[in-house]
DNA sequence: GGTATATGTAACTAAAATGGTTACGAAAAG
DNA sequence: CTTTTCGTAACCATTTTAGTTACATATACC
């Protein structure tokens, strides 16, 4: 499954950087309200970046923004820039192609797996960063 | 993510019991057609038989077969077995209880998770492993 | 009984993933 | 220029993953 909490702690930074939209906010401000270290957060940051979503400024009074409206930032779009793989691996090697079951098995379950995965990503596609920062208390 | 593979090697071992539905499999067998060691397949059969799906038998003419009937097995309920933890990890440290976003981020979250996990295993439901078996060439 | 065959499981390993940390260069503000 | 902040490489400890060896236990069959 998904081991690692990367996905959360976007999705995280995102609610902080809409919830403040006025001002740009610094890796270490973030950091202290996930409760890591800033670089942990810049790594983080550099991949949404990647992806057009936040911009950077350096220099005193720089920090991190949100590049794009929190209305257009779904769960679903965080979900696929920090989890770029398939959710379910396949084998670690290559299964008996000798074998029926052997040589169909990962057609077979690929077709699943996708069908799944679109039904993941699409219960995710109906939340969005400004949903979350309403209910932000 | 699901960083392992051993969902798609249960279910794999689960359709080839199925398609040989008459004899028990050894663990060798089975491992020759994953193409892996017979102690990784017994380590995953053995989470199987916990949870009732499979059975064992010791010594010659022993191995493994199926406990359910495979249209009662499907990949939902692999899912579960081999998969119990939550799809989707939280923060790896607590977040800052004094941010207001860091004190509700939590929750708003966990929210969102289940509905789309559901949607997840919702999707996997659809299909047992009698559908893989009638589609193995 | 005795032998061959399988499971059951502990112990160990190599490789990779994960999250955290230090360090330091580059860029920007003032 | 000095301070601040990003950008990123390098390193580390811990955990996970998959594989392997080893050996005890149980069963079938002669």
């Amino acid at each position: 499954m998904l081991s690692n909490s990367r996905y959360t702690v976007a999705i995280h930074i995102l609610t902080l950087l809409a919830y403040n939209e006025t001002e740009a906010l610094t890796s270490e401000f973030i950091a202290s309200s996930v409760n890591t270290n800033p670089v942990v957060i810049r790594r983080i940051l550099a991949s949404l970046r990647k992806a057009g979503i936040v911009s950077s400024q350096g220099g005193p009074g720089g920090g991190w923004c949100l590049a794009e409206r929190p209305e257009q930032v779904t769960l679903r779009h965080i979900y696929r820039i920090m989890n770029p793989d398939a959710l379910f691996p396949l084998h670690p090697a290559e299964p008996n192609q000798n074998c029926p079951v052997g040589r169909s098995i990962q057609e077979l379950l690929t077709k699943r797996f996708v069908v799944a995965q679109r039904a993941l990503e699409d219960s995710l596609g109906a939340a969005s960063i400004a949903d979350l920062v309403k209910e932000v208390s």
